[in-house]
RNA sequence: GGAGAGAUGACAGAGUGGCCGAUUGUGCAGCACUGGAAAUGCUGUGUCCGGGUAACCGGACCGGGGGUUCGAAUCCCCCUCUCUCCGCCA
């Protein structure tokens, strides 16, 4: 959610910037509703005023004068409860236009869509095989590591059981992901799979309605995290936080869950694309200091990208233009794996994504920060960023390091929780 | 799941219908005292909304939401959370 009165203060430029994002908002409705909310404010809070005198006025009234007094309070009563009512419609209205409202974006980000964002850099050697390289899911099947089959008839199509290696595999990802982020000096926790909608709101998710990519679970108001994004970041839902405790570095292990309404069709062979899978994710707090986010976001994805770096798979990091940039990011990098099974002769994939949200989450979920040298408080900034997505780096992880033979080379890094250098069949 | 107790400012802890945005203590900040400090004394110390260049003014907030009343931290209802005991359980 953006700031209402930036909002009302830049109107050309945030109307500008939906349009680059591709977001259809009411930026007039916003302001006129604001001015509505702010005369009914006036209006209720002079009725308040009036009644509280009347109010005071009775205990030292004589008795002649109470029935009266009594009287007029019981109306004015009447008129601030009638205010009340009309300016809490005008105000879920209002907040309802502004949270339309996509976040401002960074300068330096690409105008366009999916095929417009621009690559930062690549780093490492494509593989080069002296046969035709098998995607994931064949190479899965030849060493009986995923049952697609079990996954369908137990729970759906989009899930699935991982088998033998894979298991280990999977831990490994986690294990090297978080010892990695400890060393970095990250709070490491295992999160809720659940969480309330209004966190997921405030993060930046819609729970309920046709277009939703959220599992809710009826008769609650929990929901099946997308990601622990949502869990670390409602970690300070409505607290204060001291700004000589920022940057706070969470990172989070969590299951995620997505619906993927909407993208029948796509990619939907193997575990590109799946319904749950496992998640090792960064969150940060900041102070509102453009500087200092920005830098915390340039930190994240070099956490990434080492990484990817130390499973010695290939990658390119792309600036994410604006019409795919969500509501709440403000800039996006992401990093997409090489994969050599995808498309005709190997695609890139996307592994991780780092955002920074500058304070539009915070502001949603009412995280600020104080400076005791500072009066008042200001919402923080958060950040985000994958450490590791298991089911999409396996697919990286197998594809690249794929033999003739159909075995695969295990990463030196993974090789002391999985136990064997190379996965073979049988 | 059952029974009981509780939720008040940074913390502790008063407050059972108007004099309470809230006693007091601790903490914190400033000032005084001191060679300096401790101790002591004095003063100050929340957030949000609206108006105003500002000083300031008005309003809201005593876990959350409803209600009673001219008036609610205080009375009533619902919910959430915490603690204690019992049951159950990985």
């Amino acid at each position: 959610m953006l700031d209402l009165q930036f909002i009302c203060d830049h109107r050309d430029e945030v109307a500008e910037n939906c349009r680059l994002r591709g977001v259809t908002a009411d930026i007039d409705a916003v302001v006129q509703l604001r001015e509505d909310r702010n005369g009914l404010i006036a209006r209720a809070d002079e009725l308040r005023h009036r009644q509280k005198e009347v109010s005071a006025a009775i205990p030292k009234a004589s008795a002649d004068e109470r029935p009266g007094l009594i009287e007029q309070g019981r109306e004015l009563r009447a008129e601030v409860t009638a205010a009340d009512e009309k300016l809490r419609g005008i105000e879920e209205r209002l907040r309802e236009e502004q949270s339309r409202i996509p976040n401002m974006t960074h300068p330096d980000v690409p105008v366009g869509g999916e095929d417009d964002a621009s690559e930062i850099r690549t780093w490492g050697e494509r593989p080069q095989f002296s046969f035709q390289p098998r995607d994931h899911v064949d190479i899965a099947a030849h060493l009986d590591l995923i049952d697609f089959e079990a996954g369908a008839r137990v729970t759906g199509s989009g899930f699935y059981f991982l088998k033998n290696d894979a298991v280990l595999l999977e831990m490994a990802l986690v294990q090297f992901a978080l010892t990695k982020l400890r060393s970095e000096g990250f709070t490491l926790f295992t999160t809720p799979d659940l969480a309330r909608d209004s966190v997921l709101e405030g993060i930046g998710f819609s729970p309920r309605g046709n277009e939703t990519q959220i599992y809710s679970v009826a008769e609650t108001d929990l929901s099946l995290v997308a990601t622990a994004e949502i869990t670390l970041g409602g970690i300070q839902k409505d607290q204060v936080l001291n700004e000589s405790e920022l940057p706070l570095r969470y990172a989070g292990l969590s299951h995620c869950f997505r619906t993927e309404a909407g993208a029948a069709g796509r990619a939907t062979r193997g575990i590109y694309r799946v319904h749950q899978f496992t998640k090792v994710e960064m969150f940060a707090y900041t102070t509102p200091d453009p500087a200092l986010s920005n830098a915390v976001h340039a930190d994240i994805l070099r956490i990434e990208e080492e990484i990817f770096q130390a499973l010695k798979i290939p990658y390119r990091v792309i600036d994410t233009a604006t019409g795919d940039l969500g509501g709440p990011a403000y800039r996006k990098f992401d990093i997409e794996a090489w994969m050599p099974g995808r498309g005709e002769a190997g695609e890139y994939g996307e592994v991780t994504s780092a955002s920074n949200c500058t304070d539009y989450q915070a502001r949603r979920l009412n995280i600020r920060c104080r400076n005791p040298d500072r009066k008042g408080t200001q919402f923080a900034h958060t950040l985000n960023g994958t450490a590791i997505s298991c089911a999409r780096a396996l697919v990286a992880l197998l594809e690249n390091n794929q033999q003739e033979d159909g075995s695969v080379v295990v990463p030196e890094v993974l090789r002391p929780w999985v136990g064997r250098d190379v996965l073979t069949a049988g």
